[in-house]
RNA sequence: GCCGCCUUAGCUCAGUCGGUAGAGCGGCGCAUUCGUAAUGCGUAGGUCAGGUGUUCGAGUCACCUAGGCGGCACCA
């Protein structure tokens, strides 16, 4: 006899090798009819699986949450065998779960598009609607491939081939229709119920490698009732509505245009916000930082020198003279990154180990020849501006240099209220410079660094591992944070470096007299400007807190007559240091008040007849249709407290 | 870069079977002076992304190029 134990901590012997389904049936009828898998020692397995030693179980209703994944995957399963049911000869690949969905690769000569979709949901439903139970076997790894190869999936049997010795082959059947498939699926394909959605087709290389070929996914969506399906459809729809592409037109922000494919205009009110932002990002400098400015355009032999150009020629721009007549042939690259011009500037004149750390910080514009389908609004661009600093230190202090820096990062997105971060270790990679002991070093002091932010942060951070993703010259941490609608975006950096300063034969007079190399941290708080001003957009929806909002407050007439006193208003406004427009238009208040509104301006200040009068003005804020009348003194003292930028009311305060 | 889709007025989008381009918003002009999310009337605005071809005739069909969108790959 083997001991079950329940989650309500009851524990029941039974017989060796009772399914979970025969379990559930012990239990009572209903959970007989409901149970879909079983939950066995935190692991999903099939329902018809023996249990055979003593186990934590759980039984799994398509109700749990649970449940989900299998709905997701069983539903990957039914578009398979739709598709090759509407299309015969279409090889199958592999169809995992992701997040709020599922995907299935195929390959087919003529890859499907979104038209195909009706169809192949149809048929969907109509294998759902046959509720055929899944069932498993085991299968020798030869019977496999012969099984497949018979039918022509020759990607099928490539698959088959990857499973590490030892591990069972398994063969899932829905009603004849049969899959290569580790499982686990709930009990039959009726199951999935009808809350799932074909979203969209997209190719896909095989195994994930641009060497191989194309094959044509087709990606879907699968919930456990209509109604999370719907939330879904309309979260998406809301996510959309705060595009920055969209917001960045609508509020007048920036645009792209052909010939400058992954370039940014910004227009007067980006530009502000922009500027706004680097405002911000200097004072917070000011006190450790250098602020320097290094070339664009360099010749290629400092590229030659750090690396670059032997492993990003791809990515960069050359330069070189138009001119057709001219001898000078000499050629240039528009800088990638600011690290070569900041080590010259270091190297410019000697430095003292009593010089140490110095910290270059520059707001560096920098080029990338980037892949055009890569290019993504402000989110992937050619041309952008890192908030790039580089903190040239002995060994000794590198750890505190990191350390130092993880405060600045954290209490930087802090400010702009993103409080939820992780932060990875990204190990060497295969493409890299410099020798294993140095990469070993670098990593031991980092995997130190890391364990201390963690353990300061009493846990609040999370920290994690990922291999193989490091610089070529050196391991670094990647900062992630959480936006407003929950998805992550990887922003900062610091990395650890070594090679550089050695490859450019970078030195300082140590207290002995000799020559020593300094250690390097590149570090980047923003990474991108432009990208980090995207993801503020949507992170606010367009509305802005008051100290960032391009344009803060809009002073808005009633009636002509206080024209005169709208001005006035706005010259106090403006020169209490805020942004501040008038709107004098002959219109109706309704139809202004809708126009701001809909700009995302953040304040609205309408003056009517009786506030020209009374020396007032009423007030409505975005998002509110509630009115307040104040003294014009009073919304000045109000509006210029509340657009005090954070960091400098912390400094108030202090 | 790869696969698929898209590109019509400043913006959002119609445009039938291949027969000579349309709406709303916005702009401009006039009237309206109005109390918190669209006042009325009038008016201008187009190389249908660019090119080549098929055709008596192309916004519409085919091919090429560019840009964009969704993924994949890439991201120093």
């Amino acid at each position: 006899m083997i001991n079950l134990t329940f989650p309500d901590g009851a524990v029941r012997q039974v017989q060796p090798g009772l399914s979970g389904a025969k379990l559930a049936a012990s239990i009572s009828k209903s959970l007989e009819k409901k149970a879909v898998a079983l939950m066995k020692d935190g692991v999903l397995v099939d329902l018809a699986d023996p249990i055979t030693q003593d186990a934590k179980v759980r039984i799994i209703t398509r109700d749990d949450a649970e449940a989900l994944e299998l709905i997701r995957h069983d539903a990957a399963h039914v578009l398979a065998e739709a598709v090759q049911e509407l299309y015969p000869g279409t090889q199958v690949t592999i169809g995992p779960v992701i997040e709020n969905g599922f995907y299935y690769d195929f390959f087919r000569n003529e890859p499907f598009t979104p038209e195909d979709f009706p169809a192949i949901e149809k048929k969907m439903r109509e294998i759902i609607g046959r509720d055929k139970p899944f069932s498993k076997r085991i299968v020798s790894r030869e019977a496999a491939k012969e099984f497949f190869k018979s039918r022509g999936e020759l990607f099928k049997v490539e698959l088959v081939d990857a499973i590490p010795e030892g591990q069972e082959i398994k063969f899932y059947d829905q009603g004849g229709w049969i899959d290569l498939c580790r499982g686990p699926h709930m009990t039959s394909t009726g199951k999935i119920g009808s809350a799932f959605k074909l979203m969209k087709v997209a190719g896909a290389y095989w195994r994930g490698d641009a060497k191989n070929q194309m094959l044509t996914r087709i990606y879907g969506t699968a919930w456990a009732n209509d109604k999370d399906l719907q939330a879904y459809l309309t979260a998406l729809e809301e996510a959309e509505k705060r595009d920055h592409r969209r917001l960045g037109r609508e509020m007048d922000l920036f645009h792209f245009q052909e010939e400058g494919p992954g370039v940014v205009f910004w227009h007067a009110k980006g530009w502000t916000l922009f500027q706004a932002l680097i405002a911000y990002m200097r004072r917070r400098l000011r006190a450790d930082y250098q602020e320097v400015n290094a070339p664009q355009v360099l010749d290629k032999v400092l590229w030659e020198t750090s690396g670059h150009w032997g492993w990003y020629r791809e990515n960069m721009f050359k330069v070189q003279t138009a001119g057709d007549e001219t001898e000078d042939q000499r050629v240039f690259a528009l800088k990638p990154m600011n690290c070569p011009g900041h080590i010259q500037i270091f190297k410019h004149g000697l430095k003292s180990y009593r010089d140490l750390p110095i910290r270059l910080a520059e707001f560096g514009a920098v080029h990338r020849y980037e892949p055009s389908g890569a290019l993504h609004g402000l989110m992937r661009v050619r041309g952008f501006t890192q908030d790039d600093a580089h903190v040239f230190c002995t060994e000794e202090q590198m750890a505190e240099e990191c350390l130092k820096i993880n405060e600045l990062i954290l209490s930087v997105y802090a400010d702009f209220g993103f409080t939820e971060f992780v932060v990875k270790l990204a190990t060497r990679p295969e493409k890299r410079v410099g020798t294993d002991a140095m990469w070993d070093h670098a990593e031991d002091v980092l995997t130190r660094v890391l364990d201390r932010i963690s353990r300061e942060s009493g846990g609040r951070i999370k920290t994690g591992v990922n291999p193989g993703e490091g610089t070529f010259y050196g391991p670094k941490f990647e900062y992630t944070l959480r936006d407003a609608i929950g998805r992550e975006w990887q922003c900062g950096t610091t990395q650890v470096d070594f090679n550089l300063p050695d490859r450019f034969g970078a030195y300082y007079i140590d207290a002995d007299g000799q020559k020593k190399m300094p250690v390097m941290v590149h570090r980047a708080i923003c990474g991108s400007m432009e990208r980090f001003l995207g993801i503020l957009i949507e992170n606010f929806a367009g509305h802005f807190p008051l100290w960032l909002a391009p344009v803060q407050a809009v002073v808005t007439t009633i009636v002509s007559d206080a024209d005169g006193y709208a001005e006035k208003v706005a010259r106090e406004l403006r020169r209490a240091g805020l942004r501040v427009e008038t709107d004098l238009r002959n219109e109706k208040i309704n139809y202004k008040v809708r126009e701001h509104s809909v700009a995302k301006v953040p304040v609205i200040l309408v003056a009517g007849k009786r506030e020209m009068e009374e020396g007032t003005l009423n007030v409505r804020r975005l998002g509110s249709q509630a009115q307040q009348s104040l003294k014009l003194e009073e919304v000045v003292r109000l509006l210029s407290e509340e657009a005090t930028p954070p960091d400098v009311q912390r400094e108030k305060a202090a």
